[in-house]
DNA sequence: CCAAAAGTGTTCACGGTACACCCATGC
DNA sequence: GCATGGGTGTACCGTGAACACTTTTGG
């Protein structure tokens, strides 16, 4: 069976920087290309737009698909379509970037991929197609978003320390934060909801967990709120 | 001649929200379909994306072709992916939005557009095919980034009096901004080189004309200033 | 008792905001 | 001379930034 235009039709493909936050970095996740062209190189996890399906699901199938990845935060980043970024042939790629708590997911290489890894974000291999310069794109997007909208804690498990929460803004925006202004300001965005339990298994004093009040931000921002790191 | 895939593909298109001001709106410029589907209702001046062009040389062309808009500022905005967006067959398009100074462009219709006019932005048609949602998003992207990036003097002419300047984002902002605040603010700033002219034929005391100084503007971003209105 | 990180307040400087009058010009 | 917008300064307040010590806990 085959297909039929009158004019030439580009390609479609979706593209996803997958993010994830340890201790010490933020990392990306890659697939190790099975197949021509770029066959054994690192890439970004990303295949071909169905055509009855929408660009995100083409996102979300491609990354269950290649990485076993599943319940994310997923947000459209920009669409590529430099004429010979595919050596094959014209193939306009939407890329989308994800944001996924790490500690929830065990990754998992999978269809065309060889397999698949976490790079710090700091130290990547080379890429792929023009590969590089979409996760250029994604951390530039990321950087400037996660100052003004709450979605860093999308990056942390579902209870976390303040000290975690700074964590997290320093790693990203490569800049110390002052302990004591950081847990004033992030308190009184009255964001957090306390819980009455504590880290487990430390070899100090354990924190204090909190948890991200979806609802009240959602409050918060009907009433004018701006949210600001 | 034709062209056979194994695949079925989705067509590719770009549309453009181009953007003008004058005295007292921000206008949005559409075209009148000439062609079904909605022959004869209003759209974002677009069309398909050639296979040996990028995305943004085809949203140029299609300016050019559709309005004779032609020396502009154009942003990519989103991708639009909804597998019904046209009734004919599976369309993805790029939406890019631009900014162009009105004054120096009279707008002409061409080719498949019957006609194009500037409407103003609070007072639109009903416009074919999703195009209503994707200026929804244009407008929410122009007013967010108007207030951190010097791109609103691509709306006014090259010289211009700060009263201009204030009622260009008092317009886009939609709120009123104070005369001494704004004027301190954007003097303090120093990207205005302040002209050795004044306003021509006004009935009171002509107004200093201001141009906006992109060298300067780059300097100060290279030693870390940031543009905020 | 020692190591490690948790937790907590105050001071100062700067920038944002509010606000009203005189001036220049054209008709 | 009058109508119209051009142009200017100051006082107050709130927010961001700098900064160090005590407490708790596990080993």
């Amino acid at each position: 069976m085959t297909y039929t235009y009158k004019y030439p039709r580009a390609a479609l493909t979706v593209d996803c920087v997958v993010f994830g936050l340890d201790d010490e970095d933020l990392k990306v996740l890659l697939i190790q290309r099975a197949l021509e062209p770029f066959a054994g190189m690192w890439a970004l996890p990303g295949g071909f737009v169905q055509v009855e399906e929408t660009l995100q699901d083409a996102a979300l199938r491609e990354l269950r698909e290649e990485t076993g990845v599943t319940r994310v935060y997923l947000e459209q980043l920009y669409t590529f379509g430099a004429v010979d970024r595919d050596p094959r042939e014209r193939v306009v790629s939407v890329a989308y970037y994800a944001l996924v708590k790490m500690s929830d997911h065990r990754v998992q290489a999978a269809t065309d991929a060889a397999s698949a890894a976490w790079f710090a974000a700091s130290d990547l291999p080379s890429l792929a197609f023009d590969h590089e310069e979409i996760l250029e794109a994604a951390l530039a997007r990321l950087k400037g978003k996660v100052v003004y909208q709450p979605i860093g804690f999308e990056l942390l498990p579902r209870k976390f320390t303040l000290t975690q929460l700074q964590r997290m803004y320093e790693i990203i925006l490569e800049r110390p934060l002052d302990k004591r202004n950081f847990r004033k300001k992030i308190l009184a965005m009255d964001l957090l909801e306390e819980l009455d339990e504590v880290e487990r298994d430390v070899a100090h004093r354990a924190a204090r967990l909190y948890r991200f009040d979806e609802r009240k931000y959602r409050r918060h921002v009907k009433a004018g709120f701006n949210f600001q790191i």
